[in-house]
DNA sequence: TAATGTATTTAGACAAAGTCCAAAAAAACT
DNA sequence: AGTTTTTTTGGACTTTGTCTAAATACATTA
């Protein structure tokens, strides 16, 4: 265990993290916190083992940069197409129904739901 | 209406995409076959505005470039993680479904599964 | 704990995918 | 036809992430 590794993994593990979505870069900014000569190339190659090793999940981002999500518990994503904001959505019954649906053996999912968030739909109303 | 736009949509019409899932570079190639000297930005332009159009549906690929979809229709896609072939997948029920489990209104949806498909499946079979 | 071998980190170059810009061209409108 | 609006163009630029080889840190074995 580097000492970089430990770095990451207690991000991971802080509020700065826990229930929310960071971008790679983000999680860089965070770890030059702690220790500012961390490299960007470290901080990609963990979160890539770490990703495969299941401590943390990726979701491909619409535009650009993907985000990491601390749970490792397979859930979806509410994405509000106006603030980009991400919310987790519980899906517990989900994997069994798509490989039902699918009839493969699915190994993971990704469901990605775009609709505006209250706040957003609330400041589209003040407007009109 | 002009030219560019013109070619973009009879490609997306043809059998180069009915069916299968192109990148923008691909895209981009089947292009330049009827008009060599079309530019890769109003490629980009067009691919954007045909997707808030609801021509095309995006698919946001797991390491870099995006997927596009000829059918607007909602539905799924399988993906295989050894060789990263992309298969359609019919859920004409999962729009309610979600919009039941989330409590919201849900605008769109993108899911993906992924999986190992027959083919790959038989080949590492053969290796083990 | 010293020596050795393995794995990780580092900086920076590189690559891929896509965006942005201002000028030119084309299309649409009157 | 003349004017206005929209689209296209080429190329520079940005962003996100990967690669590489040398240096460092870690782990292991004695």
């Amino acid at each position: 265990m580097t000492k970089q590794r430990a770095i990451l993994l207690s991000i991971f593990r802080s509020d700065a993290c826990i229930g929310k979505h960071r971008t790679a870069d983000e999680i860089l900014a965070l770890a030059k916190e702690k220790m500012p000569g961390i490299s960007r190339a470290t901080v990609y190659n963990n979160l890539r083992s770490m990703e495969c090793e299941g401590f943390i999940r990726r979701i491909t981002g619409d535009d650009g940069a993907d985000f990491y999500d601390s749970s490792y518990e397979l859930h979806g994503h509410l994405i509000c197409t106006a603030c980009h904001k991400i919310k987790d959505i519980s899906t517990p019954t989900m994997l069994d129904q798509l490989k039902c649906i699918s009839g493969e053996d699915i190994d993971s999912y990704e469901i990605k739901l775009r609709y505006i968030c209250e706040d957003c739909r609330a400041a589209l109303n003040d407007v009109v």
